[in-house]
DNA sequence: CAGTCGTCAAGAGCGGTGCTCTCGTTTTCT
DNA sequence: AGAAAACGAGAGCACCGCTCTTGACGACTG
C-alpha cells in the first residue's frame, strides 16, 4: 500500500487532512475571505509560520478547498443520477438540477467559492479543470444517451442556430457529449446557465423572497427547461 | 439651487466625490478584496483615518459603490431599450440582454461585487433595493407593454404551471410587471436567470473558452429565450 | 468684532492579516 | 554513526480596518 512508508509522512498526511478539514469549516462559518491562516494554526495550536511547511500559500491552501468542493458536488450530482431510472431522461435531468441546487443550498460559501466571484489575486491552477466539469459530464452523459435512445427530440418550432455556431459547439463538447447536434448542444447551455443562474440568484440573496418556498418555482422550470431541451422517456 | 451652502460643505461634497472615483477605480483594478481605505487616502495625500470623517467604514465606502453600481447597469439597460423600436418586444429584450452583458463585460468587478460572491459580513442595506431592480424594472415594462399589445403568446407547448405558483409569481411581481399572466412570468424568470447564469459565468471565467467569440452565442440563446418567453412583434 | 463651537486633518496606536527568515531540534537516509 | 532533510517555534516586515486624541481652522452668534 502506499499508506505511510515513515511514521514522519504519517503524521505529515494526517496534519494536511486535519489543515484542511479545519480550513472548511472556517469557510463554512466565516467565508472564503474570512479564512486565515492565522486562525487555523492557532485552532491547531501551531504557530502560524509552521502551517507554510505543508501549505506554500494561502492560495495554495484555497485551492485544495476548491478541488474538493468541485469533487463534492460532482460526487452528489452523480449519485443523484445514477438513482434515477436510465431510461428517464427528464426525471435524471431535474435529479441533476436538485442536486446542485441542495447542495449549494447546503453548503453556501462554498459555492460561492466555486460559481462566485474569483478570489482577488488568485488564479486556478490547472489541477482544477476536470473537477470543474463533474457536473457537466453528468449533463453530457444524459444528453448523450437521450440521444443514442432517440429520446432527444427537438421541441415544436425551434429557434434556428447558425450552422458555424452549431458546429462550434460540436466540436468544443464533442468531448463530454459526444453525438449530441449542435442546435441541441446550444439549448442545453441555455438550460445550463438557466440552472446555475437561478442557484446564484437565490445563494447569493438576489432572490428578495418573491417565493414563499422556492423549490416548486424551480421545480417547474427545471420541467421546462428538460422540456425546452428536448428530453423525452425512452 | 441645493448647491453648497457653505464654501465647507462644498469641498466636503468634492472630497466625497473624488473618495468614490478613486475607490471605483481601484475596485475596477484591483477587485472588491482590494480596495483599501488606506489605498484611497495615500491616492489623495491624506492621512488613513480621515477618510472616516467621510465614511464611517469601508463598508458603507462598498456600499455606494454597490448602489453606484446597479445604477450603472440599470441606465445601460434602460438606454438600450429606450433606442430599440418599441413595438417589437424581441429586439427591446435582445437589446436589454446584449446591455446587460456588455456593461458586465466592460466592468467584470463592479459586476462581480453587484452579482458575484457577496463580501463576507457586509449586508446590504436597505438603500439597495430600490437600484437594484432597475434593470428588473425594465424588463416588466417590457413584458407588460407586450401583453397590453397582444404580442405576448404562450409558446406552441408550454409546460403547464401549478396555478397556486402562477398566482404567487404574479402576486409576488404585480408592481413590477402588471398585467401578465402567471405562466408567463415563469418563463420570463427562468429567462432572466438564463441571461445572468450566461454572463455570470463568462465574467467569471466559467467558459474555458467553449467558443472563439462568445458573442454570437449568447445572441442565439437570448433569441431562443424571447421565443420561449412569447414574444413577439406587435 | 470677538468668542465659541463644530468640523477637520493628522498622528499614534491596537489587533489582525499573509508571508519570510533564522534557529535549534528531531527524524530519516546513507 | 554521521549527514541531510524536515520540522516547530519565534521574531519580524508590511499591510489592513478602525479608534482615540490633539491642535488648527472655519463658521455661526452675542
Amino acid at each position: 500500500m502506499t499508506a505511510s512508508r515513515t511514521a514522519r509522512e504519517r503524521v505529515r498526511a494526517e496534519l494536511t487532512r486535519e489543515i484542511v478539514e479545519i480550513a472548511r469549516r472556517q469557510l463554512a462559518t466565516e467565508g472564503a475571505g474570512g479564512l486565515s491562516l492565522r486562525a487555523v494554526a492557532r485552532e491547531m495550536g501551531m504557530v502560524s509560520s509552521a502551517i507554510y511547511r505543508y501549505f506554500p500559500s494561502r492560495d495554495d491552501l484555497l485551492t485544495t478547498l476548491i478541488i474538493d468542493g468541485y469533487n463534492a458536488l460532482g460526487e452528489a450530482v452523480e449519485r443523484a443520477d445514477a438513482a434515477a431510472p436510465g431510461g428517464d431522461f427528464p426525471g435524471r435531468w431535474a435529479a441533476l438540477c436538485h442536486a446542485v441546487r441542495d447542495w449549494a443550498l447546503a453548503h453556501p460559501h462554498e459555492y460561492a467559492l466555486l460559481y462566485g466571484s474569483p478570489v482577488p489575486g488568485y488564479q486556478a491552477p490547472q489541477d482544477t479543470i476536470a473537477p470543474r466539469v463533474r457536473d457537466l459530464r453528468v449533463f453530457g452523459a444524459i444528453l448523450s444517451a437521450a440521444q443514442r435512445a432517440g429520446a432527444l427530440v427537438p421541441p415544436a418550432a425551434p429557434v434556428e442556430a447558425d450552422p458555424a455556431l452549431a458546429g462550434e459547439a460540436e466540436a468544443s463538447l464533442a468531448e463530454l457529449m459526444p453525438g449530441v447536434p449542435g442546435d441541441a448542444l446550444l439549448r442545453a447551455l441555455s438550460a445550463w446557465t438557466a440552472l446555475y443562474g437561478w442557484v446564484s440568484f437565490e445563494v447569493f440573496g438576489q432572490f428578495k423572497g418573491a417565493f414563499e418556498d422556492n423549490r416548486p418555482a424551480f421545480d417547474h422550470m427545471v420541467r421546462a427547461l428538460g422540456a425546452t431541451i428536448g428530453l423525452t422517456r425512452a
